[in-house]
RNA sequence: UGGGGGAUAGUUCAACGGCAGAACAGCGGACUCUGACUCCGUUAAUCUAGGUUCGAAUCCUAGUCCCCCAGCCA
């Protein structure tokens, strides 16, 4: 596991690690061993990440261990590609399970037996209702539900049955295996749960072997007894399952007593985290694929170009509770910039390209200037930059008529062009349409590098600019929010959808440096935000993501 | 009308009978060759009503509001 990002700040506590340290200080304990529990059904999302940092952190605070256990009990639902995904998304996360990677298929033999157990103790019996049936007979959240018929079957038909059912005599639904507990309960999970099911089903991990298979409830606490978890954390909605966790640690021969607690899961604002969701967008064609880069998916943050650091860091200041609560998808965005801004070379880069022409610069000079690859990082050098007569600067740094908190170009203003000279606007030129197409401009010799000029002449802003002659065209994907609004209707997610989340820009200028050397890392485009190369990137056509824009005040007071 | 949980600045999380604090967001300022970063300042909260106590966010009582549970999903 790799060293805390966050050593030089408060070590954070939370409930669950004051029960941990509590455990462990009372010799209840001698070693803390967690659990991160994925269902190989889609893939890992932010959500997850919290509770992956959570017990992944746990185990590492405290000197314990962590599995990465696979929740594969429903093979109609579970594929091996989400099983390779969820592996890479967790180590790319920066957590390492070492030798312990279990599946709760790897159970299943010691499963059945214990569900023999239970039926020879008359605690288990094999149930021929219909679906239907049973849902009738289970009663509301406010009546009581009434016994099966078949509840009180013999041991030995009870044996019988389930025997036969593993034989594969019966087809998918025609009986299940049930817990003989209390069909009265107040709590619903202990009205006679289900522990197998048929399901004529090939498992990814044990193909044809099985043609029952255990429940969540009957297969979870029981993993985590053979694997000795000490404190098996889960989120709040498996809080009324706790009872029936606990009731199957006390009547099956398992070699620990695990203890369960529970979270609230990660929710966040423009943010749909649901499974369920998550695979319809990408089913229905709404995203490109599970990593596309405006999914809160762990292969999506990966690809937009958030380090695994960030996400770390957010998990930290988000905290562990049991409140429900929306954390504000601005706190992301600072763990993010916070990342990248101590970390990502900087390079200039055009977006929205409009032409400058320097009149009185000689035509066919070219100079190599000095520009620092990282403020916050001297150790990242510097680089040559090309200067020459025609230049790209963004379209947006320049307004004909400027209101008057605009410190950018307009006619006869005069800027600085990052790390080169001063440049006064003499003309703006038009098209037919009245667009300006290019201005004419004037340099000072004077400020060569950016220097003020020996008469102490300032200027208001400095701007990002590209030498035309070798800039490279790039394409440039811009995102916004998937969902247009802050809390989007998981139920109907499509008319939330934000149709403007994806822009893609063609023929954004780009300084060399850019695209030679062929690296991945995040870039920050200066005065714009950070980027990085997409894997659609050829070699004539570099494409580049926005991972997050730079804060902009600018933006903001211009809009009052 | 059942069972299980939860309520502290706009948001997220602390405070575990003893001065309600932090981060993000907001606002104002300083600095600046990125309207970035950084720094400084600042606005802003204990669900309600009673009670116990020298003292209550914390303990007790009664309410209010919110979330989860009726899959052979997890």
């Amino acid at each position: 596991m790799r060293a805390a990002d966050t050593a030089t700040r408060e070590p954070g506590h939370d409930f669950i690690r004051d029960i941990v340290q509590d455990d462990l200080a009372s010799g209840r304990h001698k070693t803390v061993v967690t659990r991160f529990p994925p269902e190989p059904n889609g893939y890992l999302h932010i959500g997850h990440a919290k509770s992956i940092c959570l017990n992944f952190g746990i185990a590492r605070e405290f000197g314990g261990r962590c599995h990465l256990r696979f929740d594969d009990t429903n093979p109609t639902k579970e594929e091996q590609e989400y099983i390779d995904a969820i592996e890479r998304d967790v180590r790319w996360l920066g957590f390492d399970w070492g030798k312990h990677l279990y599946h709760a298929s790897d159970y299943f033999e010691t499963l059945y037996g214990w569900a023999e157990h239970l039926i020879k103790a008359g605690k288990a019996y094999v149930d021929d209702q219909s679906q239907e049936e049973m849902r009738a007979n289970r009663g509301t959240l406010i009546e009581p539900g009434r016994n099966s018929p078949f509840r009180d079957r013999s041991v030995k038909a009870n044996l019988d049955l389930f025997r036969r059912m593993r034989a594969g005599e019966f087809p998918n639904g025609a009986r299940v295996l049930r817990a003989k507990i209390d069909m009265g309960s107040g709590n619903i999970n202990m009205r006679d749960p289900v522990l197998y099911r048929i399901l004529h089903a090939s498992h990814p991990r044990t193909g044809d072997k099985w043609c029952v298979y255990p429940s969540y409830d009957f297969a979870h606490g029981q993993s985590d007894a053979i694997e000795h978890i000490t404190h098996s954390i889960c989120t709040l909605e498996f809080e009324d399952h706790r009872p029936l966790y606990d009731w199957f640690i006390e009547n099956l021969p398992v070699p620990s007593r695990p203890r369960q607690y529970e979270f609230a899961r990660l929710n966040m604002t423009y943010t749909v985290l649901s499974k369920r969701v998550l695979t319809l967008l990408v089913r229905d064609g709404h995203v490109s694929g599970w990593d596309d880069p405006r999914m809160p998916t762990i292969a999506g943050l990966r690809r937009r170009g958030v380090p695994p650091a960030a996400i770390r860091d957010f998990v930290r200041r988000v905290g562990v509770a049991k409140a429900n609560s929306t954390v504000d998808y601005g706190m992301f965005e600072f763990s993010v910039r916070e990342a990248l801004n101590r970390t990502a070379r900087r390079r200039m880069a055009v977006l929205r390209p409009l032409k400058v022409v320097i009149e009185n610069y000689p035509e066919g000079q070219v100079e190599e200037l000095e520009a620092v690859n990282n403020p916050e990082d001297e150790s990242a050098g510097t680089r040559e930059i090309r200067f020459s007569r025609e230049l790209w600067i963004e379209r947006d740094d320049f307004m004909e008529n400027p209101p008057k908190k605009f410190f950018r170009l307009s006619p006869q203003k005069e800027v600085r062009l990052r790390y080169a000279y001063f440049l006064t606007c003499r003309e703006a030129i038009k098209n037919a349409a009245g667009e300006v197409v290019e201005l004419r401009c004037t340099y000072d010799p004077a400020t060569r590098g950016g220097n003020a000029p020996p008469d102490g002449r300032k200027v208001q802003a400095t701007l990002h600019w590209v030498s035309a002659a070798d800039a490279v065209d790039a394409e440039v994907r811009l995102y916004d929010q998937l969902f247009a609004k802050p809390d989007p209707d998981a139920a109907n997610f499509a008319a939330d959808l934000n149709p403007n989340s994806l822009e893609v820009l063609a023929g954004c200028k780009l300084e060399p440096a850019l695209v030679a050397g062929n690296s991945s890392d995040p870039v920050q485009f200066e005065r714009q935000g950070y980027f990085c190369p997409d894997r659609d990137s050829t070699p004539g056509r570099p494409v580049f993501n926005r991972t997050v824009g730079l804060r902009d005040t600018w933006a903001k007071v211009s809009a009052r």
